[in-house]
DNA sequence: ATTAAGACCTTAATTGATTAAGAACGGCCC
DNA sequence: GGGCCGTTCTTAATCAATTAAGGTCTTAAT
């Protein structure tokens, strides 16, 4: 069977392929016989419908959003706060008749043109290390584009929050409980994978924009508390995941003095992090703090955290990127607010 | 800013357009020099490179699967089953570096040609219920096509499970362990939103076909058992989420005689049958039994479930459609397990 | 009878690329 | 100097549609 076309079509009737096409997607245009007799025909001959890439190029538009991720899409599925931004998107989308394209990056070194040849009217890109070539890729397209939490690319839109005043209000939180001996657990600072402690330079040096202001606004605090940051521990792992959580729990609780407090900045790190103080027999709140970040998983744990508005989020970047790019503010910053829930307490005296 | 061409650029330097797209896809058919000046002025022109959409009806390829899915798009994503599911596929189309274009199906009766447009190699249709118009749309396509889980397409390939086999395990584990009092809860069943009590002509109506064979399963363990299908509580609810699994688990628990063993379709229901117990002051297993479906968030809750290899089946439909649709079998069942857990035990007697 | 207005269909330009085949030219060898 | 080969670029067909503008008829009004 070969391929069918208008043509095709147009042919065997003996009519001209625009008669066809007006068939399909003008049905005023024909006398109701003749589109009839077009439409019979193309069943019979088993034609497909006009093809969506040759209406694409015509008509100027592709009616799909491009979703720039940079973990593994595996792993972005996985991530509770990914998933309620993505929801978001897609519920914009789905106003909008358009489909949501999400597009894998290469891992390791193999080369892809995945983002070249994407099919898209518009990029969302989120959570990307600063200098990551898929950007240049996405920026070389010409298209809208909108950025999500990291990293700031002037002239495009921004969304996320104010990361660096967000981080100091969970650590404020647990500085004005009266804690002293703080501990702090991060994952997606580098992309090197690595896993342990992490000193001052590695800290400043991360390349994921968003991590590295959340936790300039942890320091700022506890400088501001009159803290020495050089001697908060602080351990770094390299998946965002309960069990790399519970490492970095047995790590910071390992420490004499033990921590009597320790900040995540993600919520399935933190419920790593009561793994562990479970592990050791420790009471949370009596004996450990605990903050996680996103209120993606912490409800039912109880979990102190940080919330923010993924979804509204989702939903507005969508909006941004299908409303044809006019007038997109420069940095939309959205609404954080400290959760306070049982796992966190004043320190035992 | 005039739209800028391959030609735009041919013109610019008194070159042919195909020069010009030699210098972006087959640097070894031009000088050196020549190509590196096509590239400058590519450059100063603000050239975005050659446009996907030209290229892909050139090619003859989109360089993207389509994925189909019934529900809304912020459901879908809210699902840890499906969330599985999408992990596997989604690693598949990252292997074979194409995209994963989600598709947003109308909801209600606004009408779109999401599916008629999509710029896709291939469709993957996951949960569809029998007659959703969406199907035909696939179908109209003439692309290649796998279905996970329902509807059952002849001539497509089916990926799944043995329903009414995983069911009937399910419910002989409690009928095993002793239980004769039982009470079953169910989601999607039905597309109407209904929630409450549903008869056997009801059940037997069911338009989703995966869990209307689960049932199925459900109803043949029971008689074997002896057990006298109409007088099991079978309590339908709209909504997956834990919420109506509480409202299910009131329901069921408020039964004179109370059943001591609950069956539902979804983890995430018996999460919610376990919160009314909780309500209830019931102790499970000792004075309740429950059972999940799908082990997709039931190891921490210690849920008794069927587990599905979510990710796996994602991972296989991704490579028969990728894989050109050679060969495709008919019917690819994949292998499902009970799990036993915390939360099934002998009623007491 | 003339003219205008519709209805219905065709012509042809356009969307932005890819690529096989061919042409022009220089260099090399005999 | 002619034949041959290689390099480098051009020509032109092709992918599959959309749509403004124009051409025929038919019909109705003056």
């Amino acid at each position: 069977m070969a391929k069918v076309t208008l043509q095709t079509i147009a042919d065997r009737l003996g009519v001209s392929r625009a008669t066809v096409s007006y068939a399909f997607s003008r049905p005023d245009q024909l006398s109701d016989g003749l589109r009839r007799r077009i439409l019979e025909v193309a069943d019979e001959l088993g034609y497909a419908g006009p093809n969506p890439t040759a209406r694409s190029l015509r008509l100027g538009r592709a009616g799909a959003l491009g979703l720039i991720f940079s973990e593994t899409l595996a792993y972005a599925f996985a991530d509770p706060y990914s998933i309620g931004f993505f929801q978001g998107l897609a519920t914009a989308a789905e106003d909008a008749g358009v489909g949501l394209l999400i597009l894998p990056l290469p891992h390791g070194d193999r080369r892809s043109d995945t983002v070249r040849d994407a099919v898209v009217d518009a990029f969302c890109v989120m959570s990307l290390p600063d200098g990551h070539p898929a950007l240049a890729e996405v920026l070389a397209r010409k298209l809208p584009v909108v950025v999500v939490d990291e990293p700031y690319v002037p002239g495009h839109p921004f969304l996320g929050i104010d990361e660096p005043a967000a981080g100091a209000t969970a650590a404020r939180h647990v500085l004005e409980l009266g804690h002293r001996r703080l501990g702090v657990a991060m994952v997606g600072l580098h992309e090197d994978g690595h896993t342990g402690w992490a000193g001052p330079e590695r800290q400043r040096a991360a390349t994921f924009a968003a991590m590295r202001a959340r936790r300039e606004g942890y320091q700022r605090a506890c400088e501001e508390a009159g803290l020495d940051w050089e001697q908060v521990p602080f351990y770094e792992v390299a998946r965002n995941s309960r069990e790399a959580g519970r490492r970095a729990g047995h790590a910071l609780l390992g420490r004499d003095p033990r921590p009597t407090a320790i900040l995540t900045n993600t919520d399935v790190l933190a419920l790593g992090v009561l793994d562990a103080a479970a592990d050791l027999g420790l009471k949370v709140p009596e004996e450990l703090s605990v903050v996680g970040f996103s209120d993606s998983a912490a409800e039912e744990a109880g979990l102190t955290t940080i919330r923010q508005a993924k979804q509204e989020m989702g939903a507005a970047a969508g909006r941004l990127l299908l409303s044809g790019g006019t007038a997109a503010p420069e940095r939309l910053l959205f609404p954080y607010e400290l959760v306070v829930r049982a796992s966190t307490a004043p320190p035992r005296s």
